[in-house]
DNA sequence: GATGAATGAGCATTCATTCAT
DNA sequence: AATGAATGAATGCTCATTCAT
């Protein structure tokens, strides 16, 4: 219907408001209203079944006034996702992560303990916002578009170094660095995942759980 | 007029079928266009942006004709997925699966292989279907339920008892069995997600892969 | 839509029959459950909102049985409405009224307690298609101009001449014979109408309620 | 989603208006003319045959403005009908007809004739409202509980004061109240119905048969 | 900046009727 | 005679978006 691809979109904006340092700073009290109201809405019924009016309705404002600030509903959906989906793979960048991929990290299990701890602090406090991530990932081409982007420069280039590291060092077993990855990422994604996903309501002895997790992982890829 | 929560529902009914042996076998040829034409669509733009229109179209028959088949559009959704969730995880159910948890199995790298091999080539054939499935859960609450209680009959029941039986037999470490579980689980459909819908283009050698998984999940298991 | 005025209608059909002598006697079971169902479903949503979907459902019938018996939905309305309409106003062809209009009758006071008492158990008897025929009078031109005949032939013709006779034989006050009739039918269609429309459960005495009218009419008219 | 009975609906906050002291001010000029072709859409075809889309054609707007100002299209048949209803059977509310009802009134005679005049000249003005309402009071239970309420209150209330008044003061027969009210109010309906509604088109002298149903009623209940 | 009335395309669903079996 | 699958137009209603105030 719209969607001229020549012209700079929605993401482009958000992107560089990211890379230039703080994204959006001023928001009105209500915009950021909307913003809530949308996660909300977004959240329980998906991005297509959610209408306007009632993301406006909630948030107490007209109608229009979403569309002051939002050009369109998927506007509004970009930049709530797009910049989560850039702080979950670019933790670097936000700065809440730096340490962890220095490659003067002690060893590949301090590596891992830390990577675990932050990124399971960090998707549980934006646990709303990583979901509606997670679900509309399959019906919008440009998250995913975003996703590999941001997947490829960080696991692509960081990532890879880092496992190549330990692998030189001798601690871990020398694999394919994408199947090494995929590995030990499964084992941590599969336990957050568990967690505040599946089973959030389930009896976790958090600390116990993830130490199990890398008990495993660093026995699976022993050198 | 509808909704009446105490009278049979459609997704008890398809199990009432499923249970009984074979599901839907009298289809029309106008109801299995119906179906295919459904999943192509749900699976592009999702079951809520999906229109009735749209799939009548294509099926080449009236949008009438739908619900001369299907009560309502969720209905529809049902009568693709409900099934694929119960063929998902009761492989036993079916069929197609009895032998790998016959606790009788050589070892658990065996059983880890089979289970691997079934399941990857099972999501391999009915991947749009799961897709929609993955698609939908976090917006219907039924598939929610079925879901759950299709995994509780078998992960609760025939899994913790292969884990138990193996963990007697020494060949694995005695962790809490639904955290054993979940870490198997975990690289398998890491795996096999990452292989057909994350990177479902990149180069793979479908072989080696699951080797390196098994591998893997036995040295980090291994007692 | 359809209804090509010069062709013989259905109701010039019904009028035929029951001119003839008796109505429809050969309905087969399934007929006569397909009307009983379309009275019910009539009085209760009347004509518009009725779908021949429930008609048959509630008959126990296959939809396509309906038009089978009935070229439209109209047609089955009017297959119960019409003779009722005939019925209801031409007692003499029927039968179950005759002596009342007997000039010879004894006075005007026999002959408005005969029509009260005939009138309002026939009423009684066949509250549902009386009904039917009220709620639907407004919207079939049909019906209303089979009303005004019946009417014109029935009042404009024997009714006229009681009045006449009773004036003539000085019992009642010489009005205008339309006003006089308008009067003491308002009187009676009040009564029936109040005890079975409008009040049905309240607690009625009929046999003196019913004199009252008698007395109230009689007092009015007397000369 | 909608139906619950315990909030408050549409005829309530009708009701609300009206007694609070003037009705829908504040009616835009579309909103006016959306209620005008309402009214003779519904006139025509009945609220059940009536279409959305064709009242919006008629009234010139859009199909959405009419379900911007009316939830629903039984919301716009109440708020047409509601209002009527409550003028037609609560004159003193509404300040037209006091006077009739003081008990100071000279005599019984004068009190029906003011009656008759008030509510044919009413009933004139209002005809195609009047006729909606009898024509959907048969489909619509909350019409049905609003018209017993309405009555009750009127004639459960001041009417059989009236009547009493006048028996006592030996003006007229001493019969039991409803009843009495019930003779005189079928006279007054069977002529403003026969007027307005059945023969409309006949020659009428108004003020003869008025005074001639004054007349039948005075001598019927003559003490 | 904020509003909310207005739009008209689009939606899921229902309908009376037809027709091959 | 009876069926019931098929039709496609029509229905009431919702939606994202626009724009005059």
């Amino acid at each position: 219907m719209n969607g001229n691809p020549s012209e700079p979109n929605e993401i482009d904006e958000l992107m560089k408001e990211l890379i230039a340092g703080g994204p959006q700073k001023k928001m009105t009290a209500k915009q950021q209203r909307i913003m809530e109201s949308a996660i909300e809405i977004f959240l329980e019924k998906g991005f297509a079944a959610a209408s306007t009016s009632e993301i406006a309705q909630r948030a107490g404002v007209a109608e229009g006034t979403i569309f002051r600030h939002y050009k369109t509903k998927k506007d509004l959906l970009f930049s709530i996702t797009v910049p989560m989906l850039i702080r979950l793979f670019q933790p670097i960048a936000i700065g809440d992560f730096t340490p962890v991929l220095d490659t003067a990290y002690a060893s590949f299990e301090d590596f891992l303990r830390s990577v675990l701890k932050n990124r399971y602090d960090f998707a549980r406090k934006h646990l709303p916002v990583i979901r509606i991530l997670l679900q509309e990932i399959p019906f919008q081409p440009e998250l995913r578009e975003q996703f590999f982007s941001s997947v490829a420069e960080q696991i692509g280039g960081r990532m890879t170094a880092v496992m190549v590291h330990f692998q030189e060092k001798g601690e871990i077993v020398p694999l394919p660095s994408a199947s090494a990855i995929r590995m030990w990422l499964s084992v941590l994604v599969g336990f957050v995942g568990t967690r505040l996903l599946i089973l959030p309501d389930a009896d976790w002895d958090d600390e116990a759980e993830m130490e199990r997790c890398i008990r495993f992982i660093m026995n699976g890829m022993k050198a």
